[in-house]
DNA sequence: ACTGAATATTAATTCAAG
DNA sequence: CTTGAATTAATATTCAGT
């Protein structure tokens, strides 16, 4: 099943574009745009894909893209 | 009380020395270092760096020092 | 190999207190 | 303003199934 590619594509424009503070948020952009995953699978395509949740200091957590990849 | 600050520059310098998987994990190294502190005070101190746990792809998941702050 | 459901683990926050 | 204990929330992993 390729669909894996995609949607790491897909996770990856999402992170870049918004502010997403958890695995469940992610989740629902996901499903806006036509995948339909769990939590568990989420956390490894983070995995895959390197992506940090990082503290902006004040407000909250933020996922974050490595610097290309 | 100005032992966050000490403490702090503490946690920095072990993040960027070893690879450290957890808080609990840092929590050993801090009290080695003469800090006792609790998981809660060390989830905010990463907070205030803004530290990332970040996977390495493969093995497992690494604590991250922004650059420079 | 990829995934979901359930579980275990880890981490953030609340709440009270110094 | 900083912290610890307890709690809640978030995330990683296990285990089974495909």
């Amino acid at each position: 099943m390729k669909e894996r590619l995609t949607r790491l594509k897909t996770v990856r424009k999402l992170i870049k574009n918004y502010r997403i503070e958890s695995q469940d948020e992610l989740l629902g952009y996901l499903q806006k745009e036509g995948f339909a995953v769990t939590q568990a699978t989420l956390s490894r395509d983070l995995k895959l894909l390197k992506v940090g949740k990082v503290s902006d200091g004040h407000a909250g957590y933020v996922y974050t893209m490595p610097d290309e990849d």
